[in-house]
DNA sequence: CTAGTTACGTACTCTCAGTATGAAACATGG
DNA sequence: CCATGTTTCATACTGAGAGTACGTAACTAG
């Protein structure tokens, strides 16, 4: 282990901590889940976490943004392979559905989250992440005429709020793959709501 | 303080604990605030509370409850004013809008429940107050033949969902009473998506 | 009036977040 | 290559707070 850069050590270190944090905080949720055993989890100490996070908050904020980072490229693929407006939209959508049947993903971002972070700051993250590509998509499709002109950061944010609870629902559902549909046929109802 | 019936000292002591925890949980939010703390803001003690209640969580839950009962009884009162079963639709949702701007509501209901109480507790309960008011509206429009029919319990719970996120909206604006129509008239369009 | 139960207060334990402090591993000027 | 920072961690400690054990006072039942 001899020979390496200050960088290296770092970017190894603190890779494998927000790995490890993930792994934890999203089985276990935030408040259980000790400092220690992410560090244990991550074959470091606490030493380790603290030089490189301000702290347990710290740690959890950086999972959560890495969290935010995958899904948002995901919704990016799915959407980018629509050419239609709308149809990218409703493709978004369902993606994101999907994508709440990860259990770490749920716990991490929808229920932990608001609490342990900030509103303001989980909005301000989100808004660079997620919200971007749900603005966007509004966007093309007002730009289009293919959806009524209003308040489209509202709009999104309204859009993303119902897509959140549609996803909690799909997750406790026990048979997702057949609930998909007919959640992503209610949600395309408020999507067509939109058409001017 | 003598002469009290059992019933009557236990009476006292919950709705006293219960009424400080509102305010405590509300104002610092879950984690920051002790139960040390809310024993002594109810003018008992530690012990007190956890003879009444489990633990710290269930204290929070019991706090959880209230808040729902009252936003559940202000919703029901605003519908119950109008006849069209659409405007009382609209009108619910106004209602629980301007309920966001309590700050110890958005706090304790949309921001730590999730987290504290698990999510199948917290859709359990405000299934049974919030949840209720607003399924029964869309399942009165849906009879009237004023909404389409589909997935009714799924459909309020995404409303809901956007509902919860515009509250956040709002009362994070700096001047509330000027975006409450624009909020509402967003959250409208939604509403317009379910008339058949 | 007495035995039993309920409603607390007090004093403890134990976990865990956060804080030194020091020792390695690197970096940098000579 | 050496000496002196600087960064990266590990280890030992501190404090706060959740939960528990136990004792005592207030009620209840016979």
């Amino acid at each position: 282990m001899a020979g390496r850069t200050q960088a290296e050590r770092s970017d190894e270190t603190t890779g494998r901590l927000v790995r490890a944090a993930r792994r934890l905080f999203g089985a276990r949720g935030y408040a259980p889940t000790s400092i220690d055993a992410v560090a244990a989890a991550a074959g470091v100490t606490k030493g380790a976490a603290y030089h490189h996070f301000g702290g347990k908050v710290a740690l959890f904020r950086a999972a959560f943004v890495r969290e935010l980072e995958e899904v948002s490229a995901a919704l990016e693929r799915a959407a980018g392979a629509e050419q239609e407006p709308m149809a990218a939209l409703r493709r978004g959508c369902r993606t994101f559905l999907e994508h709440c049947l990860d259990p770490g993903f749920r716990q991490i971002v929808l229920l932990d989250a608001p609490s342990v972070l900030s509103w303001e700051t989980v909005r301000a993250i989100e808004h660079d992440h997620l919200l971007r590509v749900l603005h966007d998509g509004l966007r093309v499709a007002v730009a289009g005429g293919q959806a009524a002109d209003g308040d489209l950061p509202v709009r999104a944010r309204l859009v993303f709020g119902a897509l959140c609870e549609g996803g909690m629902l799909l997750a406790r559902s026990q048979d997702p793959a057949a609930d998909l549909p007919r959640l992503a046929a209610e949600a395309d109802r408020f999507l067509e709501a939109l058409r001017r």
